[in-house]
DNA sequence: AGCACGCCGACT
DNA sequence: GTCGGCGTGCTC
């Protein structure tokens, strides 16, 4: 028998290893296997396929070692990085590379041990060699990075080479299981002690160490109240140290009995759903399933604060009920304790946590709870998709608009939501998107009548919608000669909120201090030497950083154009911003949420938990205020600069602008309370604004439309970016204009259209970079797919372009 | 991803 | 004439 084993590795096919006879009959698809790829190097691979004709062309090595009895991932799983692989552009390597948890794909480590046999005559032996040398022979064995820190060279690999052949050494390939289970130590008395005589005549002839008979009296008297006692309970109980219970473990009095424990705190396996809907929620509840029952998609469309989550709790309770399993899907960023806590309230121990701040060791627990069916519900970040659900009823993906869902780097560059749906319809699942802000590409789908749709226009109890305000940013006065952060209504607004005891968020997509410097002599910009984007001023830093690649200058007081010494700071960010709103309200507490405030793990809740319990009075952040927070006593939200939002360079411009506005103006009031928005911007006539201001999603859909086709990029176009490299100009063109020509049979000018090569030189190296624009239309892309595909086979199989080499990206946006 | 092999410039 | 950098190709 052979097996098709899937290496988490970029490779462009997967690989065949032969099942040795005496392993054969636990050989299963899902199942991890030891292999040897290349020339010593262990993998841990999982089997996709097992097939019983020999592979001809070459002949198999075999299967070191079979890992597992059970299947680490399910068939559809497979079906999944299949399709992914195939949609995406990448191997199915990179899939399971992103899919598995770190602790369940090993690869192999290099070790060097000693050759006993070896004389201790070093003479023959160069320095380096003889530093190893001398390490070796001290502690036996040692790992490739011992080495690399042992010497001061970058490549150790020829000083291995040399030891091996002055047999000093030899190497050793080890394949280490790296998931530990997490263990407690109980303590247990010996049971020739459970007799009460024995025990009456040990502790009445007891001469010696009277504070070990201490402790084993708190002992006694801990398992006669508790049960069952562990070490470190019973040495805080007994306020006695380690040495003490070493001397009674010694004796054989007591004994320790090390047992595996979760890691995951385990919650009240029960459903508290103890709440009911409202009129609309209700109604909303019941289209939905209505909708699902006929298509396996619906949309629903709920304006903030409409009560979506309550609506998710009922809905996911139903799935639960029938013994399906649910995946709860939200974007990274809104994964904060507030609506974790929420939903730990409503689902106990029926849910599972999954996104990347968890360790690898948890990962593994949670993917075994998943797969064994103990955990009915997953909330988690896009990457949960690849947990191994045994039994999927429903996939929910919240805020389905957010681009984080989008994978940028490294691959597989999947689309979570898109791949939800995918994986749904391999399990017979249904999908439930929501979103205040749908994207347009889900709301074409529905309009289509693709996706059924709901929508929910009217928030949860009495709040209302709140009011929009457009400023005029050039009727700002200004001060000191240069535009002031604050218009004189937004202070006043905020003056009123600060009276009234209310709390107010202060927007502002821009992080730093200032987005860039400028020279007032010639009009120099310091820019980023790797990447050609202006550097951000960091007052508090004190260093210009790049937003781009994260490297950060000191600051340069020197034109480098003209040398001269003035420079003067063009427009601001949040940290600015902070620090003028702290001078102008010195009595409100102030903070900041931005990328650099909460780089920490726990810094972002830490700093939600403040403002929820109104230890913060005004909150200055980016984007990151938007996401997945709801807070009672704001009333009041100013965008500070909806300039900057209207001018992305991305292709979605309206769209985001849009999304990001509705957003945080959907912060704004709740029960009882209308809350106002300020919006500050130079042009309060641009259309997208009055699309927020009467909160009209419809109107900016059509709008979109419209320009989209007749702007640069049609509605519904995604790219795809191809790159040639090759060190002769000639060659990475004629394999560009293959690609271009090829597409152009198929699809027309129309679809791959005036997509531009780009030319640019790097190192030695010539690279032409395709943009391929595709059609917004299933059928279409896949089409356009497979023709990439296939003219990307045809140059690689020309030996004339074989230096190529080719990165296709689906869907960079 | 590794690792081997081969080409080419740099240095004994 | 050899050493070591890097580009290229292969791994079941």
């Amino acid at each position: 028998m052979y097996a098709e084993v899937i290496i988490p590795l970029a490779l462009p096919k997967n690989y065949t290893w032969r099942i040795p006879d005496n392993l054969g009959a636990s050989a299963r698809p899902g199942i991890r296997v030891e292999v040897i790829f290349g020339k010593n190097k262990r993998y841990a691979g999982i089997i996709k396929k097992i097939f019983s004709d020999k592979p001809e062309g070459f002949d198999p090595k075999e299967i070191v070692n079979i890992l597992d009895t059970e299947p680490v991932v399910q068939e559809q799983q497979l079906q999944l990085w299949e399709w992914m692989a195939a949609y995406y552009m990448c191997s199915e390597g990179e899939v399971m590379q992103a899919a598995v948890p770190a602790n369940l794909k090993l690869s192999s480590e290099s070790i060097l041990i000693w050759n006993e046999e070896r004389s201790l005559d070093f003479s023959d032996l160069t320095d380096n060699e003889y530093i190893v040398a001398e390490a070796l022979e001290l502690k036996k064995e040692l790992r490739l990075t011992e080495v690399q820190q042992l010497l001061d060279v970058s490549n150790v690999y020829p000083v291995i080479k040399k030891l091996i052949e002055k047999s000093v050494c030899h190497v050793w390939e080890e394949l280490k299981e790296k998931y530990k289970a997490k263990t407690e130590t109980y303590i247990i008395l010996a049971p020739k002690y459970h007799d009460e005589d024995a025990l009456a005549g040990l502790l009445n002839n007891w001469s010696k160490a009277p504070k070990q008979m201490e402790l084993l009296l708190a002992y006694l008297h801990l398992v006669k109240t508790e049960g069952e006692v562990t070490q470190p309970e019973l040495l805080k109980k007994a306020n006695a140290s380690a040495a003490q219970l070493k001397g009674l473990v010694e004796k054989n009095i007591l004994l320790t009995e090390k047992r595996a424990k979760d890691r995951i705190l385990p919650l009240p396996r029960e459903l508290k759903i103890d709440f009911t809907l409202s009129e609309a929620q209700q109604l909303a509840l019941g289209q939905i399933r209505e909708n699902l029952s006929q298509k396996p998609v619906c949309l629903l469309h709920g304006v903030t604060a409409s009560g979506k989550t309550e609506i998710y709790a009922k809905l996911i309770e139903s799935y639960i009920s029938k013994g399906k399993q649910v995946l709860y899907m939200l974007p990274e960023i809104a994964l904060t304790s507030q609506i974790i806590r929420r939903l730990q309230k409503y689902f106990g121990g029926y849910i599972g946590i999954y996104h990347s701040k968890f360790n690898p060791n948890e990962r593994v627990e949670i993917w075994n709870k998943i797969k064994t069916g103990e955990i009915k519900v997953v909330l988690g970040a896009r990457s949960s998709l690849f947990l191994p659900f045994m039994d999927l009823g429903l996939i929910i993906a919240d805020e389905e608009h957010d681009p984080s869902y989008k994978q940028q780097d490294p691959a597989p560059r999947y689309h979570a939501r898109d791949s939800a749906i995918y994986y749904a319809s391999l399990n017979q699942a249904h999908v439930l998107l929501g979103s205040a802000t749908p994207s347009i590409e889900s709301y074409y789908n529905c309009l289509n009548h693709k996706y059924g749709l709901v929508t929910l226009r009217e928030r949860y109890g009495e709040a209302e919608l709140p009011q929009i305000i457009m400023i005029d940013s050039k009727k700002i006065p200004l001060t000191d000669g240069a535009k002031s952060i604050l218009s004189p209504e937004l202070t006043e607004a905020i003056n009123r909120s600060l009276d009234e005891q209310q709390q107010v968020i202060l927007f502002q997509n821009r992080r730093g201090y200032t987005p860039y410097l400028i020279c007032t002599t010639c009009g120099w910009i310091p820019h980023c030497r790797n990447c050609d984007v202006t550097l951000t001023y960091y007052k508090a830093k004190n260093t210009l950083s790049c937003h781009y690649c994260g490297s950060s200058y000191p600051v340069i007081n020197t034109c480098i154009a003209c040398g001269s010494h003035g420079f003067r700071q063009k427009n601001f960010g949040t940290e600015k911003i902070e620090e003028t709103v702290a001078e102008i309200f010195p009595s409100a507490r102030t903070a900041r949420m931005d990328y650099d405030s909460v780089k920490g793990k726990n810094d972002h809740d830490a700093l939600i938990k403040l403002f929820e319990q109104h230890r913060i009075d005004i909150l200055v952040g980016t984007q990151m205020v938007v996401k997945g927070l709801d807070f009672e006593k704001v009333n009041l939200v100013g965008i500070i600069d909806a300039d900057g939002l209207l001018n992305f360079t991305d292709f979605r411009v309206n769209e985001r602008a849009f999304q990001l506005m509705e957003q945080v103006s959907g912060r704004a009031g709740r029960k009882n309370s209308k809350g106002i928005v300020l919006i500050q911007v130079s042009n309060p006539q641009h259309p997208v604004l009055q699309f927020v201001q009467e909160h009209d999603f419809e109107k900016l859909y059509s709008f979109e439309i419209r320009n989209r086709k007749q702007f640069a990029y049609p509605p519904f176009t995604r790219l795809i970016q191809v790159t040639f490299k090759h060190k002769e100009k000639n060659i990475a063109e004629e394999a560009a204009h293959i690609m271009m020509r090829g597409l152009k049979t198929h699809f027309g000018a129309e679809t791959n259209g005036p997509a531009q090569p780009v030319v640019d030189r790097i190192r030695n190296q010539y690279l032409w970079e395709i943009l391929i624009k595709l059609p917004r239309n299933a059928a279409q892309i896949l089409l356009c797919k497979k023709e990439i595909q296939q003219q990307i086979a045809i140059i690689q199989n020309n030996k004339r372009y074989r230096s190529v080499t080719i990165t296709p990206d689906i869907d960079p946006v």
